[in-house]
DNA sequence: GTGTATATCTCGGGG
DNA sequence: CCCCGAGGTATACAC
């Protein structure tokens, strides 16, 4: 990892042109190769980048970094405070815990919290237009198309819906009712939903881990 | 801006619980409180980090960071092998060209490449759900609602068919028409809009961009 | 403040 | 490689 404190300005031509004028910033080059340009403030995203893979060409107090698709990020140093590089070798990497998969294995061991009677077909049940998060059939018989998200947002009735519409032209598993479940539902997610006929729930990830935990225990 | 390159592990818990075990990594506070935890690869984005506005307790060998919503940053320090400070001042920040409203104001002065004859009535018209991108009137006088997008996605084409949908209810407009405008569209989003009866228009940004000089000029 | 849409989104997984 | 979906998305802007 090289640290360059430098006052420099900035321009990126790609996707879009941006350009900065001259102000002291941190350049930031990983071992993977990728440059960042990060002011002094306004979160985590840096000003201008340019991820790996691509070619750092050091000049006469310019950088030129281009990458494989043409784009290009132009540094121009005119004082450099501070220059230093470190080896940190391997990062043993993150690991999480909370996020949507989770909560779509604790209903996958809990179908019942979603409607009463309802049974796992499978999760990650394919379509050709993606996998339905749980498909399941309720006391009746009757399929069940399950979208898990953390928050329900309108995107997520979207998806539920171009879900049921494919599923639905399935002989064998027509008629097939929708369940949107998430942690907190929008209020708009509710009302678009609800009049497509898609039932809420908002299910608790703590409560779900304690009756996983148990039914789990049961075996 | 503080910089410090260190052995540490961290651990996030807030909205999903986060840990990293112990490794070399650069922990960047900015100007404005907010705390970046960095790996030496992985394109731009941190571990873990806390954005500002928070608080940071600097224990013995441990800082720990907290928001006003009770999320949690704790990094744990074993060896320090840089930390240094320094004053960056403003940052003038960064100008951009190329986005989606650039887009849609080239458009908004050339709207008949759109289609033959149309007239601009006004950007971002709005509805209960949200502003419509530009509505126009064709040679014949009837409504057009037009999505610009720099990609044309199929999420593009729900977002129009939703406003579409809004904007039919209006005897004053029905029938309106749609149109999806994109610097390139994906084959799925076409196909789902014209299947929807949406029209879709492929515009190139350096040719609207002369247009719209010579139709300038000619004032 | 909530709600909506954008982003050089980033990042990962599957075909 | 593209496509699709998730994200502690962040960020800007309108109501």
């Amino acid at each position: 990892m090289r640290l360059v404190l430098a006052r420099c300005s900035v321009t990126y031509d790609g996707r879009l042109t941006a350009s900065l004028p001259p102000a002291v910033r941190l350049v930031l080059v990983k071992a993977d190769g990728c440059v960042a340009v990060h002011a002094d403030g306004g979160a985590y995203k840096p000003l201008n980048w340019m991820n790996a893979p691509n070619t750092l060409l050091e000049g006469d107090g310019t950088w030129t970094v281009t990458n494989p698709k043409g784009e290009t990020l132009t540094i121009a140093f005119s004082e450099v405070l501070l220059d230093v590089c470190h080896d940190c070798g391997e990062d043993p990497g993150l690991t999480k815990d909370g996020v949507e998969a989770h909560l779509q294995e604790l209903l996958a061991v809990s179908p019942s919290v979603l409607g009463k009677g309802l049974r796992l077909v499978r999760r990650e049940y394919p379509t050709d237009i993606g996998p339905v998060d749980l498909l399941c059939r309720d006391a009746a018989g009757a399929a069940v198309a399950v979208e898990v998200k953390r928050r329900g947002e309108i995107d997520g009735v979207e998806q539920l819906t171009r879900y049921l519409d494919r599923l639905n032209r399935d002989p064998l598993l027509r008629p097939v009712r929708g369940v949107f479940a998430a942690q907190r539902i929008k209020p708009q997610a509710r009302v678009l939903a609800e009049d497509r006929g898609i039932y809420c729930v908002e299910v608790d990830y703590d409560a779900l881990r304690g009756l996983a935990g148990d039914e789990l225990r049961l075996f």
